[in-house]
DNA sequence: GGAGGGCTTTAACATATCTTACTGACCAAA
DNA sequence: TTTGGTCAGTAAGATATGTTAAAGCCCTCC
């Protein structure tokens, strides 16, 4: 992550605009946005911004009327805690995700936590936007819309956990971060960053590190994926997808 | 199920009641409603209905603009099956809740299908009820904290599978069902029908059926339950919190 | 009143995954 | 250079859970 800040001037700047414009990639994915939304989404995007350092947790504004920050950089995730230290990582959190969907819920014991350093922006703008159908005549359905698709993407862990063997989960997971990162501008041919250590690897895909690691090692010697220094490239992805039956979320043909 | 037909003539007329009020009832647990909102949520939940028999699916009606249908009786499921046969029920729907909340998404391969008989209603006119904040001003928030509630528990989900034992997700299970059923007035004392085979009990709990009974053995013999004829009485609870760490989400108090 | 079909129960055995423990690589701070 | 911390890798033994198979129970249907 902070290799990031020591790059070449005209590298930086390639970074900053990837920032800048996950939101705007983000929704801009799910439905035609005009050319004024993107703009926008991109000022929001370039706006100010927090930065939290790795493992720190992001307190969320809470209560009705709140508005929920964005992540434009970094990883994070959803956390539950058990009484006695086990951890699950309910979902993963990426750049142009909001970083808490309800916020009408109490989430105490539901923490949102930072895997590596993160950059957020505040999302009030957004949630104004959403209610000027005249000006802003895609936000409030792009918003939902994306709302919706995690959802989906929340119900396949519940499969991969509940009804799929380590590799299958692992495979699984893979794809849906290579599909997830695409949209935003992350992937580059068919490798991107991902700052999971085996352990948080784990907790994603409720294993133990050994079994992460003896899952690696697998899907390694069978040159399916190569994960190294926080950079995950997937050698084989319809082998992958076979063993995965992950099938992304589509979004219905609109009327 | 079938035996709710046969009843005494006064008991049928009980019945009929929780089953019109369900959906008031679910709302008006979330937020205070105005008595002309309960009254429109009675005569929705009063109107035509469609029946479904055990075991089939449920079609949705799809697409953006689409609503969706609620369930007044009856248990249905989300299902989401893998190639090889495996199940996974992704979630539990019970009356008063929206069949599946994103129609947004395209759900091939996730499908709502019925435990028991069950009976919907359109949901239409909850979704211009929700428009209208003049003669409605609570529906449509009500409407969004029931989503946001229930994506609360689909994380809950997430947890039980990747990190609980056997033993800890059953008990979660049983009660979250009963702190489910309770609004809805579908509980007596501690007992409410759970009409659950051993089998779906396993495709929720992401266990085999053997195992399932197994565990079930076990709480008899500790006293913490009776299932028995589709009712499920829960004599310990405190016990049975102690072993599941369910936290009911809780909805922030509101500004 | 027997036959068949779903559901539950139990037993015996197989195995995926966990636990504990140790080693080594790498890196930042002292 | 040492120290300490985090992370990746590996081994050995333990166990929770899965699989297969069979038997019993309770309905409903004929």
């Amino acid at each position: 992550m902070t290799s990031e800040l020591i790059l070449a001037p005209e590298k930086r700047r390639n970074v900053a605009d990837i920032r800048s414009a996950a939101i705007a990639r983000r929704l801009g994915s799910l439905l035609m946005l005009t050319p004024g939304e993107t703009e926008f989404l991109h000022r929001v995007g370039a706006g100010p911004m927090s930065l939290w350092a790795p493992r720190s947790l992001i307190e969320q504004p809470a209560g009705n009327h709140a508005s929920p920050r964005y992540i434009i950089s970094g990883w994070a995730a959803q956390v539950r805690e058990l009484n006695d230290g086990r951890r699950q990582l309910v979902q993963l959190v990426l750049p142009g995700d909001p970083l808490a969907p309800q916020l009408q819920i109490d989430n105490r014991g539901r923490t949102v936590q930072c895997l590596t350093m993160v950059q957020t922006v505040d999302g009030a703008a957004i949630r104004l936007a959403a209610r000027d159908p005249v000006k802003f005549p895609g936000i409030a359905a792009a918003v939902e819309l994306a709302a919706a698709y995690d959802r989906a993407l929340l119900q396949e862990q519940v499969t991969r956990l509940g009804r799929q063997t380590a590799f299958e989960r692992m495979a699984n997971l893979f794809l849906e971060l290579h599909h997830r990162c695409l949209p935003v501008g992350l992937v580059q041919g068919d490798s991107f960053s991902c700052p999971l250590t085996q352990e948080s690897l784990g907790d994603v895909l409720g294993l133990s590190v050994v079994h992460v690691n003896r899952t690696l090692q697998l899907m390694r010697r069978q040159n399916l994926i190569t994960l190294r220094q926080g950079r995950l490239t997937l050698h084989d992805m319809p082998a992958l997808r076979t063993a995965a039956e992950f099938k992304p979320p589509q979004l219905e043909r609109l009327q």
